[in-house]
DNA sequence: ATCCAGGTATGCA
DNA sequence: TGCATACCTGGA
């Protein structure tokens, strides 16, 4: 990290998260671009933004930003953070009474919620995400932002635009560690650039016809189009099943052997409107499991 | 060393 | 429709 980086005073908060939750929102899998510094201070990128958040002894969380971004920062962690919706109304409104197993989930990891990314990022990093672990797909986005993104701030590279993208080889990706999801990138990013507005068009669609629009694009299936849309467009009921989830399902709700459509299906109308919100409960709920 | 990881696209029954 | 297989790469 550079030395010159002057950020503006600490700020906090209408949030309180224990250390373990705040860990699973910023790094647990739903963004790339957050890393823990060895105070425990955790610096991210999104958009033009750059910030840190950290935790206060009563687990009140605070942040503070380089100084020329404080200004933009600071509501754009309104949004980023989901400040501004009541969160503990959506969470009160998932089946927790009748599902003892989501109710258990929902108490674990209290005041997790989904964070809501640029729609093009969320994109470009879910396109990175296929069979990879989230160490790895961290790394692949640092690259593409240290070698084509721009810089914030000093020593701080925000991700390349789709357009930037467009101007880079499949080659070039390729070193970024994409593997051969270089060449999804690399044609999606030929398509937007021949479809100007498609993806604006496709962030503001009714969900049914956006996941449709992004399952056009190469390297996006069903998983990924639901991420994009839950991370990138805060779509609550898409409901991504990932193994994670095909895992939680089966071992939880006895849905052995199902198949992801399947288990989409069931997510849907077993959690309502607000799937996706549940999902990650679920989803943090058993990696915590694994991990331990 | 060998296997597999937050999938997708393709080729065959 | 359904199922198997290839696709890059690096960490366990």
């Amino acid at each position: 990290m550079p030395t010159d980086i002057r950020w503006s005073v600490w700020k906090n908060l209408p949030l309180t998260l224990s250390p373990a939750v705040l860990d699973e929102l910023l790094d647990g899998g739903q963004s790339f671009r957050w890393n823990r510094q060895t105070d425990g201070t955790r610096i991210g990128i999104w958009g033009e933004n750059v910030a840190r958040i950290s935790l206060a002894n009563n687990e009140a969380l605070r942040w503070s930003a380089p100084r020329e971004c404080a200004d933009h920062v600071e509501p754009a962690l309104q949004v980023y953070l989901g400040l501004e919706s009541n969160h503990t109304a959506k969470v009160d409104s998932l089946p927790w009474r009748s599902d003892a197993h989501l109710a258990t989930c929902l108490e674990t990891f209290t005041g997790l919620r989904i964070l809501r990314q640029p729609f093009g990022e969320a994109l470009l990093c879910f396109l990175c995400s296929a069979t990879k672990q989230i160490v790895q797909i961290k790394q692949m986005v640092a690259l593409l932002a240290e070698s084509h993104g721009t810089e914030i701030v000093p020593g701080f590279p925000r991700l390349p635009t789709w357009d930037e993208l467009a101007r880079v080889s499949e080659e070039s990706l390729r070193d970024c560690k994409l593997g051969f999801r270089a060449k999804h990138i690399h044609e999606t990013a030929q398509f937007l650039a021949a479809n100007p507005g498609w993806l604006a068009a496709t962030e503001t669609a009714p969900y049914t016809e956006a996941k449709e629009r992004l399952c056009t694009l190469p390297g996006v299936g069903e998983k990924v189009a639901d991420c994009v849309l839950l991370f990138g467009a805060g779509r609550l009921e898409a409901f991504p099943v990932d193994t994670w989830i095909l895992k939680t399902m089966a071992r939880r709700y006895g849905l052995d052997d199902w198949k992801p459509a399947q288990v989409a299906h069931f997510g849907r109308t077993h959690f309502g409107p607000l799937a996706g919100l549940a999902q990650q409960y679920l989803f943090a709920y058993e990696r915590r499991v694994a991990r331990s």
